[in-house]
Order: C-alpha cells, then sequence, then structure tokens
DNA sequence: TTCAATGTTTAGAC
DNA sequence: GGTCTAAACATTGA
C-alpha cells in the first residue's frame, strides 16, 4: 500500500478537490469492501457533503456534515482516483493503465458528486476496506487500535523516539519501524531506506544500538518521510499516479528493490532477505 | 508452467 | 504481551 508520503499525497490532492461537494449518490460494486452495515453506509453518505479529509497513520477520514466519518485503509493495492470535468486527480497504488478508462475492473466503490465529478475506489487484490464512523466514536476506534505517534506531527522528538526504543529492546529494528502501534505510517519501503540511511542493518537488535545509531534512524526517518511528502510519494514497478505520471520519489530510493544491484555507495551487491515476513534489502558493507 | 514476489493488516500460535 | 507465521487476493516476472 501507499506509506505515510502515499496517503498524505492523496489526502492533500482529495481536499483540494472534494470539500464542500455534495455526495449525490454511492456506487457500491463490491459489498464486501464496506465494513459497515451496508444499507447504513448508503444512507448517510448519499447526501452528505464533504467537510473535510484527514489522516490519520496509513488510513484517510473523510469528514462529513452528517456527523459522520467514512475511514478509508488502501491496504496494499487501493487507490483512490478523483475524475474531475476532464482532468483526473487523486493516487494511491499503483495499476497499470489504473486511471483509464474509469469505471474500470477494479473500480469496487465510487462516489457521484452533485456537480458530476467522481471519487473512484479501486482495489486489485480487494484488502481495502471503507468504514462508517459517527464522529463521536472516532476516538475511541484509534485509541483501540494502539496506533503509535505521528512521526511528522512536530510532537515527535528525538527525546520520545529514544525512549520508545528503550521499551523494545529487544526488537529487530526493521520490523519495530513497521510496527503501527510503535510508530504510525512507516511501511516496507521507507523502513527498508531508513536502515539504510542510518547504516544499521534491519535485523540489529535495538537493544544493540549505539546512541548515535539511534539519532541517525530518527533523523533519517523524519529526513525521507518529509522529502517523500514532498516528492508525493513513491511508486514502484509500473505505477502511474492519478495524472498518469510515475511517483516522484523513485529515484530518490537507493536500496528498496534493489537486491543483487550494486549498492549505489560502495558498488557491493545488495542482499535480500526475509524479515518478519517482508523482503528486505540492504548493503552488507555500508549497514552495519 | 509453476512458484515466488508485491506498497498491509490481523488473527492465531507459542 | 512480544514475536512470528499465514492468510485475505490478483497479477506479474523469473
Amino acid at each position: 500500500m501507499p506509506e505515510l508520503p502515499e496517503v498524505e499525497t492523496v489526502r492533500s490532492q482529495l481536499a483540494s478537490e472534494i470539500v464542500n461537494k455534495k455526495i449525490k449518490d454511492i456506487n457500491i460494486r463490491m459489498s464486501k469492501l464496506i465494513r459497515s452495515p451496508l444499507a447504513q453506509f448508503k444512507r448517510v453518505v448519499a447526501g452528505s457533503a464533504v467537510s473535510t479529509v484527514e489522516r490519520r497513520a496509513k488510513i484517510l477520514l473523510i469528514g462529513l456534515d452528517s456527523g459522520y466519518t467514512i475511514l478509508i485503509h488502501l491496504k496494499m493495492t487501493g487507490q483512490l482516483v478523483f475524475k474531475g470535468k476532464g482532468r483526473i486527480k487523486g493516487g494511491g497504488h499503483p495499476i497499470k493503465d489504473g486511471t483509464v478508462g474509469l469505471p474500470n475492473k477494479y473500480s469496487h466503490i465510487f462516489f457521484i458528486f452533485t456537480d458530476g465529478t467522481k471519487l473512484f475506489f479501486n482495489d486489485l487484490r480487494q484488502f481495502g476496506y471503507m468504514r462508517l464512523v459517527k464522529n463521536e466514536n472516532l476516538k475511541e476506534i484509534f485509541t483501540n487500535a494502539k496506533l503509535g505517534p505521528e512521526p511528522l506531527s512536530g510532537k515527535f522528538s528525538y527525546k520520545q523516539f529514544e525512549e520508545l526504543l528503550n521499551n523494545r529492546k529487544n526488537s529487530k529494528i526493521k520490523p519495530l519501524l513497521m510496527d503501527q502501534t510503535f510508530i504510525a505510517g512507516i511501511g516496507n519501503i521507507y523502513a527498508i531506506e531508513t536502515c539504510f540511511a542510518a547504516g544499521v542493518r534491519p535485523t540489529r537488535r535495538v537493544g544493540s544500538l549505539t546512541k548515535s545509531e539511534k539519532k541517525k534512524i530518527y533523523d533519517n526517518l523524519i529526513r525521507i518521510l518529509k522529502l517523500a511528502v514532498r516528492k508525493q510519494g513513491t511508486s514502484a514497478k509500473n505505477f502511474v499516479d492519478a495524472y498518469g505520471e510515475p511517483g516522484n520519489y523513485v529515484p530518490l530510493l537507493k536500496i528498496y528493490g534493489r537486491r543483487g544491484q550494486p549498492c549505489r555507495q560502495c558498488r557491493t551487491t545488495i542482499k535480500a532477505i526475509h524479515l518478519g515476513g517482508r523482503g528486505t534489502t540492504y548493503c552488507p558493507k555500508c549497514q552495519k
């Protein structure tokens, strides 16, 4: 899926397009992706207007003027694509030709606004979901999810990071970075890139990290996430975003997906391992 | 052709 | 509860 920078990109693009638009109708072609009572979902959503578009972790929050919020998770392959009058905007996961001919075979749900514009929810692997929550219950939902701090909130200090690390000394650093209850929003790509930038092997136990290494992990994590947001996210493989262009962070990837290729820093062949069930690449020379 | 891979999360095992 | 595995699913590349 889109990780934090990709979801944040979708959020800001959508915010500029759909806030204050009224939803005339909603077309649900695959109801299993709606994780709320279907009748209620349709009844509340149709006729509501969008008041906010926000994000928590990798979850998009579309606030409605009816006192409800739609939670949307894109998981591995979800997309949200806005189709305005003549222009397409939005984003999410790369699907070849995903923006050609909407709705397409992956457009499982879509919203139709009163001005005739549309918002498509496409998902090749069908892992994503939408859920309708009363605003007064939102807090409880997030409390139960035990989501960690937002790394780009501005309140997430090195001191806090170090304290969190001290509670998980036995964890391997890379799977820990991806643990949403530890820090919210980091996925496979940015965890891998952060470890490389910090010069730390993904398999290192937190307890073995020096203070200098912890600081490098923190600094690079924040730096990379901010840069990726500015570049409107990463799209591996043959991604086309909703504008039909590849994600701008792709050329900046240093190690993700480069198994067997020479390290950009030292030319050593990049290794690949399985860690926590996820493909993980690292440079055996640059990362200690 | 077959197998392993893919940006995520969760339930269930120990 | 920390930590690990497998599963939800469709497609692609080796």
